[in-house]
DNA sequence: TCTTGCACCTCACGTTGCGTGAGGACTTAC
DNA sequence: GTAAGTCCTCACGCAACGTGAGGTGCAAGA
């Protein structure tokens, strides 16, 4: 007592996979069907249903269609280390999702302090974001955004404004080769102090990162947010600190 | 002064984009240098490196490309709209991907405790899980895997052996139409009843859960499993144990 | 000046897992 | 006998390029 065999249609939609993936499966020797009519239609037999349920299981685990071959065609891998190999690529796409998907949160929550930006303003974020990401731990990264959320934006605006105008003072007087001990300079070494510590919480880790990223994104940096100091700058800078009472 | 423009190659070594891709951009109109040679070597200029910067900036956040045209050629969407979109996207594939993984790890979980499984042994695994997935709630299945990991493989195939052995006289006995109320029932709803309870751990939802997956995957488990009950044995031994004393 | 070598060009196929017709043969029920 | 439904085999499409293949342009050394 053989039952019948299944036309590739019954056997779609008992089995809830489209026709198209079955003729699928038999272009690329997955699942050939082992009999046919004399007219050439497909017939599916029990042991060839038995495979399909195999493909499908694997298949919902995720793993991709010449590897189910490989493993149902005479394993290669056994099971274990299969499961193991999937398991580590997943981890990886979704350490890479988790990223992005960080990332933007954080140009989100950036968008909703700013109003109305435009794809512009966007892209120069994200350019500052990920030059950023690149010198920055992400333990860093995060204080510095919570140091931001906490800061209103009409004090980012003065921020900005106070280093546009202070590094030209210093670029000016550095050419004018003014001694940095001289009050002019300890007065700005003072205001420029402040600035540094506003941002970095006073944590000499986050100021070293910041002089670095300076020193290697110093030109795109500088179409981004305007005036920027050089290395030159911070040794500069560095002997007013060390003159400051 | 017009600095000189560059070439795919030059720009490719600046921006780390292959020449392939910037080919890409420009077959499809992404990205179409505003200069070429007599001879037909793409030259960039200093808008084609912006507009490359957004593309980048754009792309890093995982845009697809037919959206970053959009936006740059004059803005569908407002960024924020964008971001939204994404993050929604993203946060979609990841629950599946997370969902995928937790799949895996219990079926990593199943293999350490059988040694030596076989593809087939695999599937069978797969198909269950993925039954018992579409009839549990999360909670439930993480209740049922503590559990099966407290208990030793040994007992896991004593309470299989009890089952083929139970199943089939209640069959026998249905067919005879024994009383559910006999002393011969009371006897086998006993045992009946404490292999239920080791299982589901007195749990009556994850006992209704069961039912109802025997009721609608009947079929399938039984090829897994062995024997299974059917929904009239169910009947037939509540009223058996409504009896027990 | 010729050649060598490198950068550049344009096709065009491969990747993953099918979806979606196009155009034609077969089967089944009335 | 015919109409409707099912089946067949191409074959393109997708996303974002990688990877040659085969041919041309260009700067520099012999």
């Amino acid at each position: 007592m053989t039952l019948p065999p299944w036309k590739v249609g019954e056997l779609a939609s008992r089995t809830g996979i489209s026709v198209r993936a079955l003729h699928h499966y038999d272009e690329i020797g997955l699942l050939t069907p082992s009999l046919r009519t004399p007219s050439g239609h497909r017939l599916y037999q029990q042991a060839d249903v038995v495979r399909l349920q195999q493909i499908q299981s694997l298949r919902l685990m995720g793993i991709p269609l010449d590897e189910v071959k490989q493993l149902l065609d005479g394993a290669v891998m056994s099971p274990r280390e299969l499961i193991d190999v999937h398991l580590a690529r997943l981890h990886e796409q979704i350490a890479l999702q988790n990223r992005l998907a960080e990332r933007l949160q954080g140009l989100a929550a950036h968008l909703d302090t700013v109003e109305a930006a435009s794809i512009d303003d966007l892209c120069h974020i994200i350019q500052v974001m990920t030059a950023m990401e690149k010198y920055f731990t992400t333990e860093q990264l995060e204080v510095l955004r919570e140091r931001r959320t906490s800061v209103s934006d009409a004090r980012l605006h003065e921020v900005r404004d106070s280093w546009n105008e202070i590094i030209p003072k210093v670029r000016d007087a550095m050419s004018r080769d003014v001694d940095p001990t001289s009050p002019e300079m300890q007065a700005i070494a003072r205001r420029w102090k402040a600035l540094v510590e506003e941002f970095t919480g006073g944590d000499p880790k986050i100021a070293q990162a910041v002089r670095t990223m300076y020193e290697h994104e110093g030109a795109q940096l500088k179409q981004k947010l305007g005036e920027v100091p050089t290395p030159e700058m911070f040794t500069y800078m560095s002997r007013a600190f060390a003159a400051l009472t």
